[in-house]
DNA sequence: CAATTGTTTTTTATAATAATATACAAATAC
DNA sequence: GTATTTGTATATTATTATAAAAAACAATTG
């Protein structure tokens, strides 16, 4: 019933490993040199060392510290199992929500979370917490958490949203100096684009991906950490609803492909009111997309 | 070392105060009606029953319970003390970074926070998890969090933002319908900022209020969770930076006072181009003023 | 059989606590 | 003497155990 003592662990281990690097007999560095080395505090160092000169892997009088003998496989100490990869977590509970089609209103349970998704139960209220400043979930009155979206309301102000912040990249990319790697990358999406309308017959379901880049690519301009946050949501978002509304996906990738065109030759051509009028075309067609999208999904 | 029994006790009074309103010898409604009354569970209500019966207050066998006597004041249970006002913690805790010029860097004691603003260490905790969403603060490796900004780049990007955010309001303004509500209340800041200028002399210290008010006004049009929240924090900031610069305080709020009259004549000449001109005119200088007060508070 | 109560199971909020970090004092080496 | 390093004390954090509360289910009752 307190914390785990994973990082002395690690810490040992790393410690060990930092020895094995030294010749035998060799001095060993101030606790606060360890400590450096392996981004822990001097308490766990002690630790350490306590357990090294109890192996007999090296004496220790004050700050007479020497290797007594090289270290062995056998005397690393056992690290309990894998850290579950908490990084992607965001994007495995997303994927979750949006391909289970789970309701707005849904009551979500942290314990279940915690068990489904090998999280712990405090990493979670502290993701949700997170979320409840995107307006995707909120606090229960009785207790526990509930998801908000995906409404269409939440799904109407998204768009709108994502319009504003992509009217502005737009913008700022028509203003890029010639040499911004910018250029580069739409030249590329642009022979992609043409690729693909070629094949559009067969390869037609390929055009999610490149709609992800093209978008990316526009919004890497604007450097912009509010900006970036939300594009993460908004990009997640968008990207799964195009994925699952199979009506007309060949007709509709067709007509996106060619608004995604002529937003690359109105930004090649730096007509920056021809290029925001291009992207606010392709925008509303987008909401109208993720709007119907919902509507199959009986959602809102 | 457990939950605390508040809503067993809050819930206690509220029936207790629902019975009064019975007359004496009364039948008393099922379980799950009272817990309707109450806003808990059934659970909770049983524990209330039991006490009430104990007490004497009630009869209850089975589906038949029936008060015995009117509750006096004396049979209310104790309820812990004070809930410490959750709501405004928010502003209370940016205030406190903002008024005491807590530095970029600077790592947040969990413990001392919980202890100095009187908030339980789990609700400090999903409060910085929000706020690192918007990039303010951030888990430091060895544990515990840290204070990111106010560094210049986050008042830049912050500015930056801000300005795509209030481009976009003001394009609706001035798209708004006539009989809509925004329209009276630019009349009246209009007078209001006419009423200033003429005082300026001596009130130029009241235009902080009135500068949050127009800001206020023109975002109020936006109907847009994403972008209120962000509102919230971005007015917040801007506020209290302006009440302290006071370098030149009044000549620059001379010269603000006027840029919002440039952008309110605009919008009431219903000319969308000039009032976006006139709004970009003034969120560069309040920027500009942004960034000069961060200099004279020797951050970034 | 619909509404209500009795009982069991699950989940949540929270305090207690070991692990860790940090601060400070004493000792050592140069 | 002073700059490092270690020894010791104190503070903070992460995590768990647990009572309180909610929710689910079964058994009554009118």
């Amino acid at each position: 019933m307190a914390r785990s003592d994973t990082r002395y662990r690690e810490a040992y281990n790393q410690i060990l490993a930092y020895c094995e690097t030294l010749p035998t007999a060799a001095p060993i560095p101030a606790e606060t040199r360890l400590a450096e080395i392996a981004g822990v505090s001097r308490t766990v160092i002690r630790r350490c060392l306590a357990r090294m000169e109890e192996l007999g892997l090296i004496s220790w009088q004050g700050r007479d510290k020497h290797l007594l003998r090289a270290p062995l496989a056998d005397d690393r100490i056992a690290v309990p199992d894998a850290p579950a990869d908490k990084s992607d977590f965001e994007q495995r509970f997303l994927d979750w929500v949006l391909r289970f089609d789970v309701p707005a209103n849904t009551p979500l349970s942290v314990a279940e979370l915690s068990r489904t998704f090998d999280v712990a139960q405090h990493d979670l209220k502290e993701f949700l917490a997170g979320l409840s400043r995107f307006g995707l979930v909120s606090r229960r009155p009785q207790g526990g958490w509930m998801l908000l979206g995906f409404t269409k309301d939440f799904a109407i102000e998204l768009s709108d949203f994502r319009s504003v912040l992509e009217h502005n990249a737009v913008a700022q990319v028509a203003d890029a100096p010639v040499d911004h790697p910018v250029w580069a990358a739409l030249a590329q999406l642009r022979a992609d684009h043409l690729a693909l309308k070629q094949a559009i017959d067969t390869d037609f379901h390929e055009f999610s991906k490149l709609d992800e880049r093209f978008h990316r690519c526009i919004n890497s301009v604007v450097k912009n950490r509010f900006i970036a946050e939300f594009q993460k949501v908004i990009s997640l978002i968008f990207h799964y609803h195009y994925m699952w509304d199979k009506t007309e996906e060949k007709h509709r990738n067709a007509a996106a492909i060619d608004e995604h065109l002529a937003i690359i030759d109105a930004l090649e051509a730096r007509d920056s009111e021809a290029a925001q009028a291009a992207a606010l075309r392709h925008l509303r067609t987008s909401k109208t997309t993720l709007l119907s999208s919902l509507r199959h999904h009986d959602l809102g």
